[in-house]
RNA sequence: GGCCCGUUGGUCAAGGGGUUAAGACACGGCCCUUUCACGGCUGAAACAAGGGUUCGAAUCCCUUACGGGUCACCA
């Protein structure tokens, strides 16, 4: 059975980077009807942030990748936070001690320190490898240590089902502190414990790590566990180039959310930095996902994340919203927009649906309504409908004496009325309606046509804002 | 700096020896349309550079350049 994690610390909010780790770890588990398992890993207690976890929670929530296990639900290799995990982690780091594949440190932070050269890049020398048995047994009672990795010579090689196979020479790598000074385990070491533990059978997260994973499999070949398979992530970048994070303008998921992206789209987008299906498609939900994810289409080039394309994908599933969802979304922001007593905000979000990428923009679209914005006569001018302001002068006075009389007052009726009055002057029709749409909306384009306007705004309303349009004409 | 990874239009990306080098976003034009949008059509726009290997290289190899990652008692 497939059995992934998403296993971050709870450092901070999820960005869009940390979101596409977690989406494809769940997607590879389902799509082979495995198990997402969710993982708080708070080693480390200083840089623990109050909250943190909750909105990590929250996330996923709000975006459905519903986890099988972890904080929360539980499941049958909790607990899922790795701090109440404490004790899992010195038996194992005590049996690589006795197999002479690790040993105690004494050294302190500032011998260390000292061990950097001038970029501040520094190897452990292995001061304490070599320490007599008695020695260690009587400096672990009264001071402070951590076990150390003791690294073989050689090279190690891994395999990444993206990247391929990769080697690095083990000098490459320290003697990777296992256990800290507070008892505590490093983030590399409770991976590898945990995941072992919770028979995690794929990693997947960002190629930063890329160049650390031979410790974790010289870890797993010392403790003599079989490895799981790696899918490093190509790194997702800012506009500046740099790894997406916090501190490089990353915006977190509710934050997108916040600012009118739906959820099911900001999954779809991630989905589509750095995957892309075999036929191209590129809207999909996260069912639609879960069916056609592989793994093996990762690409290995990293990609920038780009607002514009998650604003098209995100239109795109806007308009796939049932009206009735898009009705109840958008109702305040309409709300909002028009007070006018007796709106149909029903009728405003079937005009408004097809027309925006977010749902928030729909409120500046019928904000006419309420009140004739401030408009310059240049807008009578069109180029395509021949019409210009003194054209309009004339045919919104058409407009006008045909529509004071008319009882019916709904949008066909009052098409008829003015297409009539405009043919027997000789005007055409675009002649009348493109003046009749300025004078009542005020705006250079507008949801809906002149008629549908007209009947919105009601026969006194409308009826004054042509006088209003006439008046500005004729100055 | 050592090591690792990468480099196809502005962005996301197909393509893994023979293609007129797909498609999408954004941008321009045209059509449709009483406006806007949608839709349709269309335009401009790319294989980092140099060497090999080959009849033939975006594709394989090497070098260079550039970019990024990583070298913690952080994760």
């Amino acid at each position: 059975m497939v059995r992934t994690r998403y296993a971050p610390s709870p450092t901070g909010f999820m960005h869009i980077g940390n979101l596409r780790t977690a989406l494809y770890e769940y997607l590879i588990a389902k799509h082979e009807n495995g198990a997402f398992i969710l993982r708080i890993e708070d080693t480390d207690q200083q840089r623990y942030v109050e909250g943190a976890e909750d909105a990590i929670l929250e996330t996923l929530r709000l975006t459905g990748l519903n986890y099988d296990e972890g904080p929360g639900i539980g499941g049958d290799y909790g607990p899922y936070i790795q701090s109440q995990r404490k004790a899992d982690y010195l038996p194992p780091a005590l049996r690589l001690i006795e197999s002479g594949q690790a040993y105690y440190c004494f050294c302190t932070k500032q011998r260390l320190s000292s061990l950097a050269d001038e970029r501040g890049i520094m190897k452990y020398d292995r001061y304490c490898l070599h320490l007599p048995k008695e020695e260690i047994a009587s400096r672990i009672l009264s001071e402070p240590y951590v076990i150390r990795q003791l690294i073989p010579e050689g090279k190690t090689t891994f395999h990444d089902e993206v990247y391929g196979d990769i080697t690095i020479d083990n000098n490459e790598l320290e003697d990777q502190i296992l256990l800290k000074s507070d008892g505590m385990p490093t983030y590399n070491f409770a991976n590898v414990i945990d995941d072992h533990a919770m028979a995690i059978t794929h990693i997947a997260r960002g190629c930063e790590y890329l160049t650390s994973t031979p410790k974790y499999t010289l870890l797993y070949e010392a403790l003599g566990w079989p490895l799981p398979r790696f899918v490093h992530l190509p790194l997702l970048q800012n506009d500046a180039g740099q790894k997406l994070g916090k501190r490089n303008g990353a915006i977190s998921i509710p934050q997108l959310i916040d600012m009118g992206f739906l959820p099911e789209a900001i999954v779809n987008y991630a989905a589509l930095l750095g995957w892309s299906p075999p036929d191209n498609k590129e809207i999909f939900t996260l069912d639609e996902l879960t069916q056609v994810f592989d793994a093996t289409n990762i690409s290995k080039s990293p990609s920038t994340y780009d607002v514009k394309k998650l604003t098209w994908v995100n239109g795109e599933h806007v308009k796939a919203l049932p009206p009735e969802v898009f009705a109840a979304m958008a109702l305040p922001y309409l709300q909002a927009a028009v007070k006018k007593p007796g709106t149909d905000y029903n009728r405003l979000a079937v005009i408004t649906q097809p027309r925006v990428s977010l749902v928030n923009e729909c409120g500046e679209l019928v904000d006419f309504i309420d009140a004739l914005p401030e408009y310059d006569i240049e807008l009578y001018t069109h180029k395509k409908m021949k019409t210009n302001p003194d054209i309009a002068r004339e045919t919104l006075k058409l407009a006008i004496s045909s529509l004071e009389t008319l009882c019916d007052w709904n949008h066909t009726a009052i098409g008829e009325a003015v297409a009539i009055k405009a043919e027997e002057n000789g005007y055409t029709k675009g002649q009348i309606l493109w003046p009749l749409r300025t004078a009542l909306s005020g705006k250079p384009s507008t949801p809906c046509g002149a008629t549908e306007i007209a009947e919105l705004l009601g026969k006194d309303e409308s009826l004054q804002r042509l006088a209003i349009g006439l008046k500005k004409l004729e100055v």
